[in-house]
DNA sequence: TTATTAAGTCAAACTTCTTGACTTAAATGT
DNA sequence: ACATTTAAGTCAAGAAGTTTGACTTAATAA
């Protein structure tokens, strides 16, 4: 009689998810605000000072948290404030791009702290797994040589690779990734290395870069478009990282724009892709890359005809984000050479007006973000700090017993 | 030496906000399962049987859950099933369009139990309410009268009108309610009538109504499409509505698209508006909607004529919304007329292919949802509801002491 | 008739935050 | 100089809420 039933519910809480939402409360604080005292923190989330230095006591034993120089200067007992403690934690970020991957350690405050670079072989993910398995062993023992402790301290490993995800195969050309999106890549990276082991698309990683490090910080509403080999948007909303349903949200490059003729993907007139087609280079090679950053700089004018072009259409795309996501700014980020993302930033002005077009907004629209090849990796890096470390609704919730 | 330094944090939470995110975490998942008993909820929950039980002592002392019959037909004691009590809250719903104004009132389960509507006067917002207010006064009087407890259980009132909020005066012709949208009329109506009150626009009010008693129950990401006088997209992302930072967010209204010629915004082809337009007739009178309700089962030509354009349009916008939002379906809702809201919906079939052909989905890309005039209200009732009784992570957290 | 299974209760323990009084230490004012 | 004021931080007891483990109740199955 008793068929197993399905209950859809959320889970509920207990005092130890009160506890661990009070110190990632604090965390976060002190993240934002540079260092602050127990008084700081009990004012600003609303803990009583009692219970702040309770926490304070429980993070500094972790190594989380340490106190700095007595501040003097008002009147009443000087304060202590406390700031974070870099080596309390740390993360590994992979970046697999189509032709080679990218590995970086950050610290608990999204610094890195080692990085690694490789070509893919060829012979596809088993092959590229051993390869990056054996990148992630010899970082960790270097890690390991210079900061002893890090070998207990990795909160995790995030993975971003291009999207979109699950799939059925298909033959557009712009993405070639579709053995590695078929292969179980979390799940053999987490064996390997025995590490929490979280995945998503290079967009997402960038844009948690950009909050960890860069233009978002601090921000609760943000579209942070990747512009790359493709381009994409991660997503800041309410703020926490959104995914979507599986992992594609953002994915503006399948966007349809009209531009003239009959409508086309974003990505193909807007990305280095395009760029690559419309010079004549070999897609994505590193010669190619560098070829793109030394014409632009020599001004070449096929890339101002691409820049042209491309830049309308990112017009429309900022127009489009802006309308459909109501954001506090836009950040174009990126792992384009730097000058020609410059370049397109400027050539994107002016903007189309649009509902962001508000009295007394302080932010602008748009605006410059990381831009470079490692912003994936960073923000891939990111994520675990995220996870182990933000203020998060899931975070209090109890998990599976 | 003092100065007032703003410290940016999120707020703490207590043992409070752990048992008051516990009594909703209960409340949703009899919602989403229709009754159940206290080992269920334990289970479903991961609370312990104990904890269950003091949660629901506390929620039927308080009247929002009662028991129904012992189940008697497994092993074991017999259970006893919790149910929500239609009862136990009740919210109120203005929707305030160009010409009227909708006023209903539901109870906890979403149910409505009393409607109004009316003529918005000419002197706009000012006149407009204090007719609001002398519907109001003139509901709860009913209302108290045939359930007297519903004095006291009144959750909150929740108004809906059309966006964009915030923005310059512009001189769109499409919107035309410029002077309600600068007026304080979250504050005015609070004043009036002492409840809690929150506005919202139009979308995002019939998204809340498919949460709460349609096609979205219980989904955690979903778009729903408002086609109404304008359009625009109600969002549910990571089972919460998202309004964006200043409540514009999902006004896909607004979007340029091109068709053909030079881009233009999706409510110029694609709305009430622009088939009254189209059709000659007066813009949004009771009459005119009656019209096209009956030149539509008429299958007059010029609806026809009409369709097929704003249907390839609306094929655009689904296919944009899922590329960008990744959503587990898209809900077409709205406040047209019925028959040509089904008409519009067949005729946007076949969907473009999009990134939501997935293998393995179970819902379908595009669905119907509430049509009819009166969604907008419920919707704008249900939110209060929500926000006293949905888990939310707001909810746990404390607030200004 | 007995064994088994499952729902639900009881009372004590445990965790965590709160309260209010108290201590410490600096700047300010006379 | 010295008392006063202000603010940071601690102490110890209390309060709120969940957990634990033993127990009771009541049904079906053997």
């Amino acid at each position: 009689m008793n068929e197993l039933r399905t209950i859809r519910a959320k889970s509920g809480t207990n005092q130890e998810g009160t506890s661990a939402h009070n110190r990632r409360v604090i965390i976060e604080a002190i993240r934002l605000n540079g260092p602050l005292s127990r008084a700081d923190l009990a004012r600003a989330t609303r803990l009583t000072k009692q219970t702040i230095s309770n926490l304070v006591e429980g993070l500094e034993a972790d190594g989380l948290v340490a106190s700095e120089e007595v501040v003097r200067g008002g009147r009443g007992q000087p304060s202590t404030p406390y700031r974070l403690v870099p080596e309390g934690a740390f993360a590994l970020g992979v970046q697999i791009d189509r032709h080679l991957t990218r590995l970086v350690a950050v610290d608990l405050m999204g610094q890195e702290v080692a990085r690694a670079v490789a070509n893919l072989p060829p012979g596809g993910p088993v092959e590229g797994c051993k390869l990056i398995l054996r990148l992630i062993e010899t970082m960790r023992a270097d890690l390991t040589r210079r900061i002893p402790e890090s070998a207990h301290r990795l909160a995790g490993l995030g993975l971003a690779m291009p999207g979109p995800f699950g799939l059925a195969p298909s033959d557009d050309e712009t993405w070639m990734m579709a053995e590695w999106q078929a292969f179980p890549l979390v799940e053999t990276l987490a064996a390997g290395t025995g590490l929490a082991t979280s995945l998503q698309n290079d967009a997402t990683a960038c844009a948690a870069a950009e909050r960890m490090n860069g233009s978002a910080d601090g921000l609760d509403h943000a579209v942070c478009i990747y512009f790359g080999y493709g381009i994409g948007a991660g997503l800041i909303l309410g703020g926490e990282l959104y995914t979507g349903s599986n992992r594609n949200a953002g994915e503006i490059g399948m966007v349809l724009f009209s531009r003239g003729g009959a409508p086309s993907p974003l990505e193909h007139r807007s990305s280095l892709a395009s760029l690559f087609q419309h010079l004549g280079l070999d897609s994505a090679t590193t010669e190619a890359y560098a070829e793109v950053e030394r014409r632009t700089l020599a001004d070449d004018p096929r890339i101002l005809d691409w820049l042209a072009g491309a830049a309308a259409d990112m017009r429309q795309a900022v127009h489009m984000v802006e309308t459909i996501f109501d954001p506090q700014t836009v950040i174009l980020s990126g792992s384009a050479p730097e000058p020609l993302a410059k370049r397109l930033f400027d050539a994107m002005f002016p903007l189309i007006p649009s509902n962001a077009d508000r009295p007394g907004r302080t932010l602008p629209r748009l605006q410059l973000g990381m831009i470079g090849p490692w912003a994936v990796a960073l923000g891939a890096a990111a994520e675990p700090i995220r996870r182990a470390f933000d203020p998060r609704f899931s975070a209090i919730l109890k998990t599976a017993s």
